[in-house]
DNA sequence: CTTGAACCTACAGCCGCTGTAGATTGTATC
DNA sequence: GATACAATCTACAGCGGCTGTAGGTTCAAG
């Protein structure tokens, strides 16, 4: 008899959220686990490994494709890893671009904030530079210029 | 008479989607601006402006809220330019933050990227890690580790 | 048995966009 | 004026990755 988790426990395990966790099942990256009688979710320790490796996926940015595939890999005894190191490269790439446009923003942004001179008749300096779009960083296209800094 | 401009030339002028714009008077950034017999959109050059302004505060970051906030202080002269340094400081704390995430991020990224070893007996290294959680960066409060790279 | 935490599904929303179907308008050219 | 085509319109839905909640059921401890 294995052991045997409720979606609490691997949420309380592996940190991710109970409603995450069956998102993960509706996208197919977790499989469906057996049920109780009462159709609650019990899990085995397989389940929380694949878990486990799915959260730190996360952590370090890889989307929910390219994990599935990282995923597949990892079930998929292999000699090429040319795949596997194909989807981080990319993501160490990104990670690369997304450093270089905060450092610029940030210039901005202290440029902004830290003025000495906070404004002059009636109008702040954090106004007037905004107003000012001589100062925008990029071109039209900002597909990667924002500094978006939300977490998921 | 002054100069009007079509959604399309706001959007070529400013760099914002035409479905942006339309997004962005939806959610009452911007006025809903005068209309033709038939019903098109025509805007000011005032509206121009405040376009550029809110596409300038998107590239840095600035989250819409805020944004409506700044665009609030700038049409109100007043002394007190303390909202706006609270919002931008803000800003930049959040873009520091993102930042010592990503550099260490990229600093597993890279040591899984770049290993000389892609693996052995089947096992890519990438893999390895990633089934490694001893090897996680952050706490169960993923909130701001996440690598999201999206420009949206 | 009772109680309350944990679990279930269905549905909707967050944030900031972005696209498309089907229809109308505006403008340039003939 | 007629034609052609790009531009514009609204309504609706979707992207990515979650996240929450209403209303109901199950599980486990006392």
């Amino acid at each position: 008899m294995t052991k045997e988790y409720s979606i609490g426990q691997m949420s309380r395990r592996t940190g991710v959220k109970v409603t995450t966790i069956r998102y993960y099942e509706s996208r197919g990256l977790i499989p469906s686990p057996g049920r109780t009688q009462g159709g609650q979710r019990r899990y085995d320790e397989a389940a929380l490994e694949r878990l486990a490796f799915l959260r730190h996926a996360r952590e370090l940015g890889f989307n929910l494709d390219d994990i599935a595939e990282l995923m597949a890999l990892a079930e998929t005894p292999s000699e090429d890893c040319a795949p596997a190191y194909e989807i981080a490269r990319k993501q160490l790439a990104a990670v690369d671009r997304r450093m270089t446009i905060l450092a610029q923003l940030r210039e901005e942004l202290a440029r902004m904030a830290n003025a000495d001179d906070p404004g002059h008749a009636g109008k702040c300096r954090v106004i007037e530079v905004l107003g000012d779009h001589r100062l925008c960083i990029g071109s039209h296209d900002l597909s990667d210029s924002r500094a978006d800094l939300s977490g998921s």
